[in-house]
RNA sequence: GGGGCCGUGGUCUAGCAUGGCUAUGAUACGCGGCUUGGGCCCGCGUGGUCCCCGGUUCAAAUCCGGGCGGCCCCA
């Protein structure tokens, strides 16, 4: 028999149970035949639209300018900035064939759009009063990656938002990075996900960047997610790129610049794994497909009335609400029961007989899983509260989870019982890449960064050497 | 980078060691009946390039080689 969604565990079988739940609840297709490309369905398309819509909300009142710049790319223009081409090299597809002939001039499909926007940056900035300049794409970018591909998390077309900025001073620029994580952060806030905001260590910073800032979500595997990143490019690519605005007082400079990056398909994998349980997925009313669906419990000889009566307390849900009355007549109330709740809509109505009588509606929260009986006339009023408070029992939820995944390690055999039980160490760490290598060699997982938002200030020795240390950083195995 | 396991209707799966009958069963889907407060049941029907290419053989889902794809472990 084949095993529903429903007989796999979150925590113990993650793989499963995302694989089948992915599958099921119609978000994506992974069977596309070629590796790491998948489908987006319905589901995975309403939600991947929905985040798209909140960010763009947030990026047009920050004034950011949506733009859409070509897919390819040129050899020379990729190489221009050393360390970028160093960190993206072995993973672009290259075009270099156009049906039978040969190009002169092979094409780089986009891994990422620095090497794309630049060149244009280059023609549109004159003087100050260009800057700055804050522009966005929605895009699909394209990484072949060599590890094993995981629908969502680890794909070779990436569909993502890329937001580019440009300033005068270094000053501006850090105060970008602090919009950018507002940004980003109400979002994320707003789809209730649990994460971690941590600046990455030097090591694994963007390839060109001067810094790279980064929120790793949560996942019931205990590995973490990188959802967002945004990324301080000092002048790295502005001088590999010759832009050169001019100041007020008629100097030449090449200008700071950002650039940062929220994976869609990272979002929705977080919301889906962090939210969802052993029946299926559990969606916050912000991305839900459907918020509310009616179930009428037909009995023989009343189903007119059963259905009548359902057909009231769907009107009495105000048009706003993302609403479904499930009249199949030939499915039986529990099937649908589990179908519903597999697909993660946030609330359900039960109408039977009982309900007619009474003049009532049974109320079902998937989230808590409870039921209460709710008069009709108040039934419209109670959903859309309902709707808020699970949101925000789902938010709790995730931040309560992100902060349980939590280990303090003192010594690399604790921090590796951690990341072994699924859980994120955190350690003190002197700074230097011998004693990271050490701690990825012995503890299985990776430094991720320090914290962004909060200060943490290391009070013992570094977990590898012993000596000062001076960050608190978190480990974790990471996709 | 190294190692292991695996690929059979839409989905899951039996068969493979020891080659041979019309490739097994469940689920799904369609029609009909019965039912409906948590996946009910019965009847009939639909659905297969056994991952791909090549080889061995009278005969290949099964054996051999290569490829593609998936999963897991180690670095």
């Amino acid at each position: 028999m084949a095993t529903a969604v429903t007989a796999l565990n979150k925590f113990k079988n993650f793989s499963d149970w995302f694989d089948k739940l992915l599958f099921e609840a119609r978000i994506v297709d992974d069977r596309f035949p070629v590796k790491g490309f998948s489908v987006y369905m319905e589901n995975g398309m309403f939600i991947l639209r929905t985040l798209r819509q909140l960010l763009e909300g947030e990026l047009a009142r920050t004034g950011h300018k949506e733009m859409m710049f070509p897919l390819v790319t040129t050899d020379e223009l990729f190489a221009k900035e050393a360390e970028h081409i160093r960190g993206f090299m072995k993973e672009v597809f290259v075009i270099d064939r156009a049906g039978d002939r040969e190009l002169e001039k092979k094409l780089v499909v986009r891994p990422t759009s620095e090497t794309i926007m630049y060149p244009m940056f280059k023609l549109w900035i004159r003087s100050h009063a260009d800057l700055p300049l804050k522009v966005h794409q929605n895009s699909n970018v394209y990484r072949y990656e060599t590890k094993a591909t995981r629908p969502l998390f680890r794909v070779r077309e990436i569909p993502w938002n890329e937001a580019h900025t440009v300033h005068a001073t270094a000053s501006e620029a850090e105060q970008q990075v602090r919009e950018a994580i507002e940004i980003y952060t109400n979002v994320l806030n707003k789809v209730r996900i649990g994460y971690l905001l941590l600046k990455r260590p030097d090591f694994d910073k963007f390839a060109g960047a001067k810094y790279s800032i980064a929120f790793d979500a949560w996942n019931p595997d205990g590995r973490v997610n990188q959802v967002g990143t945004v990324h301080n490019l000092g002048k790295n690519f502005s001088r590999a790129f010759e832009i050169e605005f001019e100041t007020r007082d008629g100097r030449r400079e090449n200008p700071h610049q950002l650039c940062y990056g929220f994976g869609y398909s990272r979002v929705i994998a977080a919301i889906i794994a962090q939210h969802g349980d052993d029946r299926g997925c559990v969606f916050p009313s912000t991305v839900a497909p459907l918020q509310v669906v009616i179930v009428p419990i037909y009995f023989k000889g009343q189903e007119e009335v059963i259905l009548n009566y359902a057909r009231q307390v769907l009107d009495s849900i105000r048009d706003g609400v993302r609403k479904k009355l499930d009249d199949r007549q030939d499915v039986t109330p529990g099937e649908k029961f589990y179908y519903w709740e597999m697909m993660g809509v946030p609330v359900r109505l039960e109408i039977g007989p009982k309900e007619v009588a009474e003049s009532g509606v049974t109320v079902f929260r998937r989230d808590t899983l409870e039921r209460s009986v709710v008069p009709l006339k108040e039934v419209g009023e109670y959903v859309e509260q309902l709707l808020e408070k699970i949101d925000a029992n789902l938010a709790m939820k995730s931040r309560r989870m992100m902060e349980e995944m939590i280990g303090d390690a003192k010594t690399l055999n604790e921090a590796k019982t951690l990341i072994a039980n699924r859980r994120i160490a955190r350690v003190e760490w002197c700074g230097k890449l011998e004693c990271a290598e050490v701690i990825k060699e012995n503890v299985g997982g990776e430094i991720r960064g320090s914290r962004y938002d909060i200060v943490e200030i290391p009070k013992n020795g570094c977990i590898a050497c012993q000596q000062q240390a001076k960050e608190v950083v978190y480990v974790a195995r990471a996709y």
